[in-house]
RNA sequence: GCCCGGGUGGCGAAAUCGGCAGACGCGACGGACUUAAAAUCCGUUACCCGCAAGGGUGUGUGGGUUCAAAUCCCACCCCGGGCACCA
């Protein structure tokens, strides 16, 4: 059929591609590997094949690495481009919970779906190196990966993970002691647990929070700012709970040192810098009375000699050894809440500060609370006797959870000094000019005894060296970042491999015995309840006895119960891709050090919602499994690109509830869904706006090559776009134009001449032959088809295409539009495949120019264009510019009294 | 409040080593072809004044640097995302 029939096209070279087997890609080792090209590894953020199937928001990032694959492939890289399923969580189980359907059954038909549709979009993936997260063969490796955690420790004069193995043998040999007590001195138990306590894998009592109404233990940063679950949206009440925990915290530094290694986003770098927060500062000991005595950390040991009162948390446990059962003398009424004695005072601010911190907390807003302990701690440096507060402004969870307040220098200590009428000292002497209240800016000490004329930074150090001197406290660095909570009380996740003994020994799963497969369940119901004191219990403790106990040389064993969290799947399937099939190691070394090369992944594109959680857990991975010699390079991803998202129109009703975008028809000015106005918003493609739009859909009316270039050509990869199916029909349009160029469409001729592009059209080819190819390796994709829309435009008049334009035209767009690009290849009898096919090359000199325009401005102002060579000298384009009419009329002939000129594309006159 | 992005025609966007603002596409308008429509092809399309030639204005706002600013600097406004009494 002459016309250009998408939808046949489309489906014949997708199966004759997967019939040859053309994105296959060998490893070192095989018969067919060519150890003469360059490695490149691109590789996409892989999905969580949800029920609900791909939207046309979903491929944007997938779409434009496979155009970079196969621009490299065309340039001649051995381009490995591999993609896979990142397929346990949550919503397969609550769907098990619901329906009673295996969540294996669910995650295999959604498997299937995605599949499916990411095949129909034509990507160069080699399929044969697929695999899910949830595939046996593939976590048997994350359960390995996780008892090499669990077998390690981490050095840190070394800054590097250890087998524990050696640490035990240093600790026999006496280079190292159990926190001051010798090994050999040391029982049985007590060398077990010391030994446990520093491995990378290990379990400690850690507050959680529990969400009784899910049955399970969720991340910090699976919960909202209301204090509630992220998914579901149901209350979550903190309680500490017997938690696998993993080390990332000893790697703190190395992930902020090591952020200097890669080819990131600053945005992102940054991020990561803020989540990890380090901050270098000092503890300081404040004595109080006896033994009793407060520790802070501060980052600006500096301004101690401002330290005017303290404040410790609510919850910290020092409120009850301090209190004293009668206020002081001193006692201002407003430190009391009113109440008689402090250790009234102190439980009902307690109270409050605990219903607060849920739902009101935020509400509340700026406003200063908190209650007098009746307790004085001493000023170490100032030997003054200051109040202690509790105040729900101080966070037990960072540093110590108490400070010395030092409302001079700090805005939150001095918005509660003025509240609670306490002394403001300043200690950094503020400009002149400086109007505000506590100054946080550079200056010189002030009020600070031996640190007065210092700058910050001299003062702090002269500080901690006062401090460590005098005993009461040392130089000191602290992060927000905290060790990664690593158990889920869930069923459709990893089992973590390992047995409990009697005595609480720990034991590993041996390597053999990996992997450890899930147990059948009768029922995915966690035992979810409304009652928040509820006790959390793992779902796997609904697994068979013979899967929970395990008996050794006679010792009963039970299995941990609980799974790993989804993240574990994604920390290191990139590394899988290497060489997915192995069933000796997670990788072979051949194949690690050959694809990841010297930086690792090339490209990683995905979104910048995974900036900090992702990349961080899959860095840390990879940073132990580097020290530990699995693989090679430092950081797993070398080079990382942020795509942007599909953004589309959504529609609410009157009570705000979102209606199917897709059944909403304008009306003039107003949109109307089933005959009632709607409000029109917009965000981000998705189920929750019921604004998705079906790929499917999009392929049946334009086909696959149109969406693909309609997604690449609104605008650059790294922004968020709106979705406009309206404006599809520009990019088909270019495809049938282009067909007709080429095809005569009564009679299916190839319309291509013998002879090669001349004059203008000869230039225009090489130039856009140069300008694609420097679009291609930036990822300007969109700017790559606008030239090639202007090559295709100038096309249209000419009765038969040039052989030199119709050899490269459809080169130059197979990577965009694969399918057409290798029909026409096909019908002009080219050679092979152009998905093999060299990328084509320019001539320099015909794209040089020899004539350019010069632009004559005349006090700034742009008064004329001429002509002019290129080798024009700076006093002959002055003669031409003030000979110009136009130039004339500005300068009424009156002699310049400066020129700039930029030869030959400016000439700036000023009279 | 803090951090990170971003504000350019009716719309998506080009142009960022400081050097012609608006390439390319959508839409709109006009024309050719057609009995007609669709499709296709040709043209116009930042705004204002002007018949025209031409002139003026213009890249969120206000300043500044410069022969020259979408681009650099300062202050501010708005939109999106992230974090939040983090000491």
């Amino acid at each position: 059929m002459p016309t250009y029939d998408f939808r046949e096209i489309e489906n014949r070279w997708q199966a004759n591609w997967e019939a040859d087997g053309i994105y296959r890609v060998s490893n070192p080792g095989d018969p067919d590997f060519d150890e003469t090209k360059r490695k490149l590894y691109i590789l996409d953020m892989f999905p969580y094949p949800s029920g609900a199937g791909l939207h046309v928001g979903h491929p944007l990032g997938y779409i434009g690495t496979d155009i970079f694959s196969r621009y490299h492939r065309m340039r001649g890289a051995n381009v490995l481009h591999p993609m896979g399923f990142d397929a346990f969580g949550l919503p397969a189980e609550q769907y098990a919970v619901d329906t009673g359907v295996h969540p294996r059954v669910t995650t295999e038909k959604n498997l299937e779906n995605y599949t499916r549709q990411l095949k129909a979009f034509g990507f160069s993936y080699d399929w044969n190196r697929s695999f899910a997260t949830t595939d046996p063969e593939y976590y048997r490796w994350t359960q390995w990966i996780f008892l090499q955690l669990f077998e390690s420790w981490f050095d840190k004069e070394q800054q590097k993970a250890r087998p524990i193995a050696e640490l035990v043998s240093e600790l026999e040999d006496g280079l190292r002691d159990a926190d001051g007590v010798a090994w050999m001195n040391l029982p049985e138990d007590d060398r077990r647990t010391y030994l446990d306590s520093q491995r990378l894998a290990y379990i400690d009592e850690v507050p959680v929070n529990w969400c009784p109404a899910l049955g399970t233990v969720l991340a910090n940063e699976e919960v909202t700012a209301e204090g509630r679950s992220d998914r579901g949206d149901h209350p979550v009440y903190r309680r500490p709970l017997r938690q696998w925990m993993l080390r990332i915290t000893a790697y703190a530094d190395r992930l902020i040192d090591e952020l200097e290694l890669v080819d990131w986003p600053e945005s992102v770098r940054t991020m990561q810098r803020n989540w990890i927060g380090r901050s270098e500062g000092a503890h300081i000991v404040f004595p109080i009375k006896g033994n009793l005595h407060l520790r802070v950390f501060t980052t600006r040991p500096d301004t101690v000699f401002g330290a005017t009162y303290m404040v410790v948390a609510p919850e910290h446990p020092i409120v009850d050894e301090i209190t004293p059962p009668t206020w002081p003398d001193g006692t201002k009424p407003k430190w009391t809440l009113g109440i008689d004695d402090p250790r009234t005072a102190v439980e009902a601010y307690r109270l409050a500060a605990s219903r607060k911190s849920e739902l009101d907390r935020q509400v509340e807003d700026r406003e200063k609370t908190g209650v007098f302990t009746g307790a004085y701690a001493t000023n170490p440096l100032t030997g003054e006797r200051i109040p202690v507060f509790v105040a729900d402004y101080v966070l037990m969870g960072y540093g110590t959870g108490a400070i010395m307040a030092v409302p001079g220098q700090d805005q939150r200590d001095w918005e509660f000094a003025e509240a609670f009428d306490l002394p403001i000292v300043r200690t950094v002497q503020p400009p002149k000019e400086f109007s505000g209240e506590a100054y946080t800016g550079a200056g010189p000490a002030i009020n600070s005894g031996f640190l007065d004329g210092l700058d910050i930074e001299t003062a702090k150090e002269k500080t901690i060296r006062w401090l460590e001197i005098n005993g009461h406290g040392e130089g000191t660095v602290t992060y927000k970042l905290r060790d990664w909570l690593f158990s889920r009380q869930r069923y459709w996740g990893e089992p973590i491999p390992i047995l409990h003994g009697p005595n609480g020994e720990l034991r590993p799963v041996p390597d053999e015995e990996l992997p450890l497969r899930l147990p059948e369940v009768e029922d995915f119901r966690p035992h979810a309840s409304s009652d928040e004191n509820a006790e959390p219990t793992p779902l796997l403790a609904k697994a068979p006895d013979e899967w929970k106990f395990v008996e050794i040389d006679g010792v009963t064993y039970t299995r941990e119960l609980n799974t790993m969290p989804q993240w574990a799947g994604s920390c290191w399937y990139y590394l899988r891709f290497l060489d997915p099939r192995n069933e000796d190691a997670l990788v072979s070394k051949e194949a690690e050090k050959y694809w990841m090369g010297d930086v690792g992944v090339d490209l990683y594109v995905g979104g910048v919602e995974h900036a900090v959680l992702h990349l961080l857990y899959a860095r840390f991975w990879h940073k132990v499994l580097y020290d530990l010699g699995h693989v090679s390079t430092p950081e797993p991803f070398g080079r990382l690109f942020n795509q942007g998202y599909i953004l589309a129109d959504a529609f609410q009703d009157e009570r705000g509830i979102y209606v199917p975008a897709d059944e909403v028809v304008r009306d003039g000015d107003v949109y109307l869904y089933q005959g009632k106005p709607v409000t029109r918003v917009y965000g981000k493609m998705g189920k929750s706006l019921k604004n998705s739009v079906n790929p499917d859909d999009i392929f049946e009316e334009y086909g696959v090559d149109t969406l693909r270039l309609y997604e690449m050509f609104m605008g650059p990869l790294d922004t968020s776009r709106p979705w406009s199916t309206r404006d599809i029909v520009g990019t088909h349009r270019f495809l049938q134009r282009l067909w007709r160029n080429f095809i005569d469409e009564d009679t299916g001729e190839i319309l291509v001449s013998e002879e090669h592009a001349t004059g203008d059209l000869q230039v225009l080819l090489h130039r856009t032959i140069a300008a694609v190819t420097k679009d291609m390796d930036d990822l300007h994709f969109n700017t790559a088809l606008a030239r090639l829309f202007e090559l295709n435009n100038a096309l249209v008049a000419l009765p038969l295409v040039p052989s030199d334009v119709a050899d490269v035209f459809p080169r130059l767009l197979s990577p965009l539009a694969p399918h057409i690009s290798e029909e026409l290849w096909s019908r002009m009898g080219k050679e092979g495949s152009v998905v093999v096919a060299s990328w084509p090359t320019y001539d320099a000199d015909l794209i040089a120019e020899d004539m350019a325009t010069m632009i004559v401005q005349v006090n700034g102002k742009v008064r004329d264009r001429i002509e002019v060579p290129v080798t024009i000298t700076e006093s002959e384009a002055v003669a031409i510019a003030l000979a110009s009419e136009r130039v004339l009329a500005h300068t009424n002939g009156a002699e310049p009294r400066k020129v700039i000129a930029r030869l030959p594309n400016i000439l700036s006159i000023v009279v």
